[in-house]
RNA sequence: GCCCAGAUAGCUCAGUCGGUAGAGCAACGGACUGAAAAUCCGUGUGUCGCUGGUUCGAUUCCGGCUCUGGGCA
């Protein structure tokens, strides 16, 4: 018997966790965020994380566990949020992803398989001080592309795996860089790889929810938001990470408002610039997400502009869930 | 009230010696399987203010009207 899984994401800014607290009351539920950002420590105001007092109760996992200079990416939080469903479930309780990272949350759903054979390579690496924060192969490889182009990876690409090098466009080379360090860390094609991971059936009785809105209204939230987010000190909270010393080039620093607010405290750009790139760069990444869930399969989107309140959408949620949990 | 200028994409504008139009920004669509708030690819989305006239044909020329600036009273 499968366990039951709720996921419960959308586009940022859409109201995702106010809705996901009182779910989590009706239900009987925990919170697992599957958040990109909001698992670092003191990125609070740019990561719009929830605040203690708003979790009315409700025990939320995967959020503050890890310091900024820290590297995170979708392997850890598969195995951390795989253990934190176990684990609920195993009191009884349902667990509820909630987040808009739509990548970390395929990867738990569908139980996608990353481990290999040399995967220590990269994992020892903690100190990384550049983006990459990968093994050597990977900064070899960062290099190369650095002196002879993306164009010499792709073609270096094309004759491993010719059906990758198809796939890929030769300008991206983050891409072109981790199917050829897949090949040397595992002796295996990452077309081969990708089109078996592709058929995976989800190990969980699962419901995935997708919150969307009007474009106009997310984007008026974004907006607002961002203009709510500089009002409550977020200038000072980048400064405090940056006189800390972390680096422009962390993964955490790209996050949006991290990176935004380092370049206008590096003197690169006005404030009024740099407000003007967050606002604009939240809102090409809002569009994006609502791509990456369109594809997703066997979702069921609630949109806002149907229902008259929270209260209803949850309505609406539990007559789908119970429908599923039945069985 | 009179005079001048303008009205073209969501915005700022260019242009068409008459053959239904581009640029920047914004926007839109897509990809993604160990950086994913990252990375990459693709796409002009338009009653050329309204209305008559001239013309085979008007966004373009002419008249009238409306609106918006500025000026004179």
């Amino acid at each position: 018997m499968k366990k039951p899984l709720i996921i419960l994401t959308g586009p940022t800014a859409v109201g995702k966790t106010a809705l996901s607290i009182k779910l989590a009351q009706r239900i009987g539920g925990e919170i697992i965020s599957a958040d990109s950002m909001q698992v670092y420590r003191k990125m609070d105001i740019g990561t719009a994380k929830i605040k203690a007092c708003e979790m009315q109760g409700i025990r939320h996992h995967m959020i503050d566990i890890l310091d900024a200079d820290e590297e995170f990416n979708v392997v850890v939080f598969q195995k951390k949020a795989r253990e934190h469903v176990e684990e609920i479930n195993s009191r009884g309780l349902i667990p509820i992803i909630t987040g808009g990272t739509g990548f970390y949350i395929q990867a738990l759903l569908y139980d996608i398989n990353f481990t290999n054979e040399a995967s220590d390579e990269i994992c020892e690496n903690p100190s990384g001080g550049n983006a990459a924060g990968a093994g050597g192969y990977r900064a070899e490889l960062e290099a190369l592309a650095a002196l002879k182009g993306s164009e010499y990876l792709h073609n270096l690409l094309k004759g491993i795996d010719e059906a990758a090098a198809e796939a890929i466009h030769a300008n991206n080379h983050r891409r072109i860089i981790r199917a050829l360090e897949y090949h040397h860390q595992t002796g295996n094609l990452i077309s081969l790889h990708n089109e078996t991971e592709k058929q995976r059936k989800s190990p969980y009785n699962f419901t995935y929810f997708v919150l969307n809105n009007e474009r106009e209204k997310i984007y008026e939230n974004i907006n607002r938001r961002v203009d709510e987010m500089i009002a409550d000190g977020l200038i000072d909270e980048v400064k405090n990470l940056r006189e800390s010393g972390l680096s422009r080039l962390m993964v955490s620093m790209q996050g949006l408002g991290y990176k935004e607010i380092f370049a206008y405290l590096d003197g690169e750009v006005t404030l009024e610039e740099a407000v003007t790139l967050l606002k604009r760069d939240t809102r090409r990444f809002a569009k994006r997400q609502l791509t990456w869930f369109r594809r997703e399969k066997e979702v069921i989107w609630l949109n806002k502009a149907d229902y008259h309140s929270d209260d209803e959408i949850v309505e609406e949620m539990m007559r789908v869930i119970s429908g599923k949990l039945k069985v």
